[in-house]
DNA sequence: GTGAAAGCGCTAACAT
DNA sequence: ATGTTAGCGCTTTCAC
């Protein structure tokens, strides 16, 4: 078997530079790279030795094409500036090259077309995509699943696409919210809702609003800390006793915009947020939170991923993890009586 | 020319189930999809036409294959969780997608034996590797190097190994600080030092050791918030006057032990930062930090990238890139004298 | 247990 | 301008 030079042929050591120093057939040097046991250990040892001694790294996109699969996930995020998704980024790509697979990472900012047309360029070219709070339509959620590649959301339910999905019941915990403040003299509260095509930031003022004695005020806002901040204005400082941030980012832009406005928290207004993520304990004050795991989130999403494509059949329905109310000093008695 | 069934060959749309359709052979598709100019323009509308009907993807692998190239980037990062990286992930992506590459992304979990791990088996199936802060030693960064992959190291020297680098200069924000702290009567920092692997830690503690009138403790501590907190014992309190932190996220887990410990800021202790994430102004006092632009940085790691590509020879030395001090509140006049 | 050889889907040289 | 075809490096069937 002699070697063979070609155009593109560079100095690259290849499977069959491999067999040809082992004086084997690179068939046994597949078997022995991908630990085929009915190998003669001999063999298995002079392939060993001649695949170190030359450096040899198999050629992903040759195996790719050879198997089938490139062995890669992708996963698209609305904003990857936002801190928010990292938990989750990370688990999601320590699982995956457990099981010897790629994470590619894209950005969609914040645009629903923009997160199509990335998810499509991306399609072809992983096993999966793992949906990061998509803010996407319905509509093309569905599309998206006809082109075939295994799909998993996070954040959003994905039952009536036929998507897998796993998202956070905040149900119970905002229950408790609810206690807690009406237990602190609040009627009222002033929600700053998060980026119009989450998901969340409707689940989470649905659930605000199913809260008995307590009236809910909307007030636009965003996701990020300074959307928070900008979203404080002196018409909310004078009438709300409580602000709800659509996520913990924003909450605290609100707490940063009430103090420079010399309002105390929590003794003039109390706020509270979602996801706790790490920064909120350590805030002035510590902010109260709705806390979830993304750590689980990611691993049940990886979970998700490896159902789909080893049973080559879509998990049921979506996944629920809980979540804790993390009571800290943010919260406290109203200041006002009730107009 | 007649389709051919073979074993693995599901019903998957190949070029060459778009040439049947268009009545032309492979390799004008081929050309179309490529967007080659030599092709009649009827045709071109035949075979756009055909792709797009049968909803066409050309498969990454096999141009992957074909072309020597699978267009992706590696970002190896030490800490996933770190909202340190993800203005440099961001943008580093952006600007990949945009020249049609993929950014494939790893987390070495703050280990540089893992992180060269990483890099290893990353560097068979990308076209070149952005090493973000790399906590690896030199002689695993040289070894990396033979490899053959392209290279571009950011926030650490690479020429003494002979790879490009990026980095922030901030040799001037530094004298700005002694000034503004000598300014303010204090004659000694406490410098809350970040991972040891760490070169910015290192050449930060350099910067502020050569400052003139100031003296530096050296207070072990790490690059998050909970480092900083928990750095920040008794004994950090009766000596200090100024807190420096290795970033802002230490920085910041210092104002808030602080605060727990009624110690207010600047009034009892000023505290600073590095980086200026985006967090560090709407804190408690707002903090004061030397920023430099992580999408800058980004950016420029993607130029890098992008000549070593192109030009098959690696830019020459490492750009330095500058960096402001941005005064805030936290940092104010020394309360004690200098014992 | 091992090897020869047929693809995997695409690109690009070469021929027309 | 278009088609034919030889690879790209690997996996896997099939025959020995």
């Amino acid at each position: 078997v002699a070697g063979q030079r070609s155009r593109r042929s560079n100095g690259a050591v290849t499977i069959l530079t491999v067999a040809q120093r082992a004086g084997v057939s690179v068939a046994t040097v597949s078997r022995v790279m991908n630990g085929i046991e009915t190998v003669a250990p001999e063999l298995v040892v002079r392939v060993r030795a001649a695949a170190a001694e030359l450096g040899y790294r198999p050629n992903a996109a040759a195996q790719g094409l050879a198997r089938g699969s490139l062995r890669s996930v992708g996963v698209v995020v609305p904003n990857l500036a936002n801190p928010y998704f990292y938990e989750l980024l990370k688990v999601i790509e320590q699982r995956a090259r457990e099981d010897d697979y790629r994470m590619l990472v894209a950005d969609a900012s914040e645009d629903g077309a923009e997160e199509y047309a990335i998810c499509e360029w991306l399609c072809a070219q992983v096993d999966a995509i793992v949906l990061c709070s998509p803010r996407m339509t319905d509509d093309e959620l569905a599309r998206l699943h006809t082109l075939g590649t295994h799909l998993v959301i996070t954040n959003r339910p994905g039952e009536h696409v036929g998507i897998p999905s796993v998202l956070v019941d905040a149900a119970e915990a905002v229950e408790q919210l609810g206690e807690l403040v009406r237990g602190h003299g609040h009627r009222r509260m002033h929600y700053l809702a998060g980026p119009s095509q989450s998901w969340a930031t409707r689940e989470r003022l649905r659930l605000l609003e199913r809260l008995k004695g307590i009236s809910v005020e909307v007030v636009p806002s965003g996701g990020s800390i300074a959307d928070g901040y900008a979203a404080v204005s002196e018409a909310v400082v004078e009438r709300a006793t409580v602000i709800v941030g659509f996520n913990d980012l924003a909450a605290l832009g609100a707490m940063a915009r009430l103090a420079e406005l010399d309002v105390e928290v929590p003794e003039g207004i109390s706020v509270v947020g979602f996801d706790d993520i790490p920064f909120s304990r350590y805030f002035g004050p510590p902010l109260t939170s709705i806390r979830n795991s993304h750590g689980e989130l990611g691993r049940i999403a990886w979970e998700l991923v490896l159902t789909q494509m080893r049973a080559e059949r879509v998990p049921d329905g979506s996944v629920a993890l809980p979540s804790t109310l993390m009571v800290r000093a943010s919260v406290g008695r109203a200041r006002r009586s009730i107009p």
